[in-house]
DNA sequence: TTCCTAATAGGTATTTATACCTAGTAAATT
DNA sequence: AATTTACTAGGTATAAATACCTATTAGGAA
């Protein structure tokens, strides 16, 4: 039986690779392969899946993307694990992560403790998030689930008047073409704005297009 | 040498290609091949592109549109000329051909002297689009020259505050974040408001987004 | 039945936006 | 030198939107 843990690395800059393999020199931790793109990975790992532990890969890589090749080793090789690296945490960057199903995710501006202890969780616990993206995840999460309840919380008669505001036109117009009192008009946007977390008519407008209320 | 006119025909409609060939029958015009989509229509064509002299295409196909074939085979073979054959003239329809750079245009229901017309004028002079769709091609052309002029119209200044209204700023937030009067503020938007003929916030918020200002 | 929600409507007060004005300054154009 | 334009700023007034309340009715769910 084997007690250490098989690592592949894949980076398109080969001062990167060399950098993770001098840090996890002297570890249990052992970097058996290589590669300077996804494509190149993704045939290492099939070609001996049982082999690998870990995946630990870049994101920007030719031929295969870093979340690319993570969603095809998670969806062929499910026991095999994969941290990914990368330059930046802009949330569209970190939501390609998350739906890549990563196992974790650190960013390359980390030290060799970071990247040992993120190794060491992923290995042992499961997952490793780097703490700055952490919040970033939650608010993405946070933003889309609101976005969802939201197209579905309006009313039928919330979305005939949201219609109506974007078409410009006043509370006291829409109230006249719609047979009711301006009042209603009124809190109808109240509660509109509430469900949609909007700030103003602004925020409402923009909220319609996006989500197909014309 | 050859002095007949060589002709595929596209259409997911068997009986709109027997109709067209029924049509060129004992002209010199010859349908040579036919195909029920755009994919197969590109492959016949790319075997033997100097075959042909027209392709004639429907726009809905499955696999690949006709305005889509039309593209590739323009850019491909820019000596094959393409007449697109449609059931509606609507305006997007219509922006999509002249998109596409179709050497001629005519609805499904024209007769058989406008599309034997239509063919020869193409093969001969150059273009042909039929004359319900004419105008709808200027009036195309006007609005979008007129979207054009407006974004242009618009000072500098002007699609700044333009911006911070779009990201739901109040007047009073523009003023203190550009360190003027809201005073200033709320004249440039009425300035705005004149010169994108827009009635309310609610407009420009819809005109930004469509010019890109965000 | 009871509870909850959507839709209705009103009161009051404040904030924001818009419609009209005038007017100075600086820069560019004619 | 004269004119135009962009940017600045103020006054006054009205219209529209928003923030808080309360309250009734009807219909569906617990």
């Amino acid at each position: 039986m084997n007690s250490e843990y098989n690592i592949i690395i894949a980076d398109d800059h080969q001062i990167v690779i060399d950098g993770i393999k001098s840090v996890l020199s002297n570890t249990v931790y052992k970097v058996t392969d290589e590669a300077l793109n996804g494509q190149t990975a993704l045939s290492i790992i099939s070609s001996n899946p049982d082999k690998f532990n870990l995946l630990i890969t870049d994101i920007s890589m030719p031929l295969l993307s870093g979340t690319e090749l993570c969603k095809k080793v998670k969806q062929s090789f499910p026991l095999i694990k994969v941290l990914i690296l990368s330059m930046y945490s802009s949330s569209s960057v970190v939501k390609e992560v998350v739906m890549a199903e990563a196992d974790g995710f650190i960013l390359k501006n980390a030290g060799k403790e970071e990247l040992q202890k993120a190794i060491h969780k992923i290995l042992n616990d499961g997952t490793y998030y780097s703490d700055e993206i952490i919040p970033i995840i939650y608010n993405q999460i946070e933003k889309e689930k609101k976005q969802k309840e939201n197209t579905q919380i309006l009313s039928e008669r919330e979305r005939e008047i949201l219609s109506l505001i974007v078409k410009e036109f006043t509370s006291e117009q829409i109230a006249e073409k719609l047979f009711i009192s301006k009042k209603t008009v009124d809190n109808h946007r109240t509660n509109i704005l509430d469900k949609t977390g909007c700030k103003s008519t602004i925020g409402l407008v923009k909220y319609a297009l996006k989500n197909g209320i014309e």
